[in-house]
DNA sequence: ACATACCGTTCGGTAATACCGAACAGGTCG
DNA sequence: CGACCTGTTCGGTATTACCGAACGGTATGT
């Protein structure tokens, strides 16, 4: 697969829900902000969107909207920490391995990450899908490991990216343990956005497919995300009781006969409860909504 | 394996060489570059080398030497973006999820890494060792993917990171394939600094152990970066002919008998080579040196 | 129970500095 | 050669990032 190959495939959850950092001014922050810190960072998120050749410092500087002589100096500062990386014959920037590194640690810190691998090893090779795992970030599913499936990179899902809630298997799996009061504060905060024709997009069909959820202990997406993409979902507990994430499969929805959508999603909900037993929480919720209170954010 | 027991796994080259990024000033960044920038990357910076447990806002300001009000901002300003992250009832600044979805983004911009995936997972298997491929980052080796052996996860090998050219298999076959004259000045930036008793501190012994290389096919790191520590290296080659990359294992000295070097090291050089070949390079250079004044730092 | 220490947060004033624009040098294209 | 691109350098101005001090909460310990 060539790197321009790549840029042709599916691409799921392009955009992802906003981060609530309060109202959000110009430079896309909130109060107490520094100007050229966040300009940095749009600098690298810049970057990042851009295609794998990269871009020159004038192209960055007409993105950012500042002078040239601003974005060199920004670029020298990012470079410096091995945040961008600048070919210094063809010179165009982009992403340096400092960020590797740091995602590397970030994903070490984890608890969730390096135990679950071999889990999520297992399950792909059993469904024969791509299997990730998401941990719980204020309610919304990131995937921070992911391993491929056989047939696999038909279509490429991202990691350390927010899923849209409510129409994502793991989303759905996560809400599914939520007090109803706290689903729909969740559902006001995105709003419930259409993805594709068969998204659901008002707040009592979400409520109604949730209870399905609970009842049948996984998730279903059937191409609610994206056209022709199906996914399976389990929620995994911490010690607390509290969720802290979520796995899930993710397959071609041609590939999958009905008849098999429950043996794959027993699976996954298996995975998930030997994920929980690691994390020593409980297997399963109880499925009767208690309002604890706890979102779960505190992963694990 | 929890977050505690994780802390005391040996690790695998800590610090890393310092980039080049000219005069150094207090801020540990060179001319053209902008103060509140560099503090910010900074912080990101302590935030990754502290304990997985975090850090609160006045533990920042301590170690970045600046007032909490300046810290708060900073900080305030990388969680907009992701790339911190408060736990807003036990407030600890730990690594966001944006760095991870950065981390991916930048592996993925990177031709080898989803290509090499299934080789790494053959080779380890193989080897039973340890797997890893770099890419050549202004001659440093720099390792983007990793592929755990079975009885694996006794040391932790960062991603992302520069290692050691001299003290590394994988720094070695890179160095193997570059002139004297190039060997020499990488020496020069470095320093040869000494890792372990075992580490070559002097150019003359390098240069012979490299000639040992070439015609090994292979590099061998025998405790040289870490004590108890073995691996072997070999270097892989982009479609211009350029030294691109290499592929390493890795595994404790004690689990790996002298009569099983040459067949592992075989076993590397042959995994090396496939990825040549999808880059579309050649399987391995001839044997004299010419200087071509390229470094290949374009990666492939 | 008080008192101490720490946490994070807020707010103004001041001096530093990040920003811009213009001018420069080195390419490549027509 | 000239038009246009690139990245780079430099100096002046006003923006803004910085600090210190003071506040409210929570956990510590006496």
């Amino acid at each position: 697969m060539t790197s321009a190959q790549r840029g042709e495939v599916a691409r799921i959850s392009e955009q992802e829900p906003l981060r609530d950092t309060g109202p959000a001014d110009a430079d896309g922050a909130g109060r107490y902000t520094v100007r050229s810190v966040a300009r940095a960072m749009r600098l690298v998120q810049i970057v990042a969107d851009a295609p794998a050749e990269g871009l020159t410092l004038s192209d960055l500087a007409r993105s950012l909207g500042t002078s040239k002589s601003t974005t060199l100096a920004l670029a020298r500062t990012l470079t410096a920490f091995g945040m961008l990386r600048d070919g210094k014959p063809g010179p165009r920037y982009t992403l340096g391995t400092g960020v590797i590194r740091l995602g590397d640690i970030a994903r070490g810190q984890l608890p969730l990450g390096d135990l679950s691998r071999p889990l999520l090893t297992e399950l792909s090779e059993e469904t024969k899908m791509t299997s990730r795992l998401a941990i719980c970030d204020d309610g919304f599913p990131v995937f921070i490991e992911r391993v491929d499936g056989p047939g696999s990179v038909r279509f490429h899902t991202p990691l350390g990216q927010r899923e849209m809630p409510h129409a994502s298997a793991a989303g759905k799996a996560i809400l599914a343990t939520m007090p109803e009061r706290q689903v729909r504060d969740m559902c006001a905060q995105t709003g419930l956005q259409r993805r594709t024709g068969h998204t659901i997009t008002d707040v009592d069909s979400l409520l109604a497919n949730l209870e399905l959820v609970r009842s049948n202990g996984f998730a279903i997406d059937d191409e609610e995300d994206a056209d022709g993409i199906f996914c399976l979902g389990a929620a995994i507990f911490g010690h607390d009781g509290a969720v802290a994430g979520a796995v899930s499969v993710t397959g071609i929805k041609g590939d999958l006969p009905a008849w098999r959508i429950n043996e794959l999603g027993q699976a996954v909900r298996r995975a998930a409860d030997r994920v929980s037993g690691i994390l020593g929480g409980p297997r399963q919720r109880d499925t009767e909504q208690k309002d604890t209170g706890r979102t779960g954010s505190e992963l694990a």
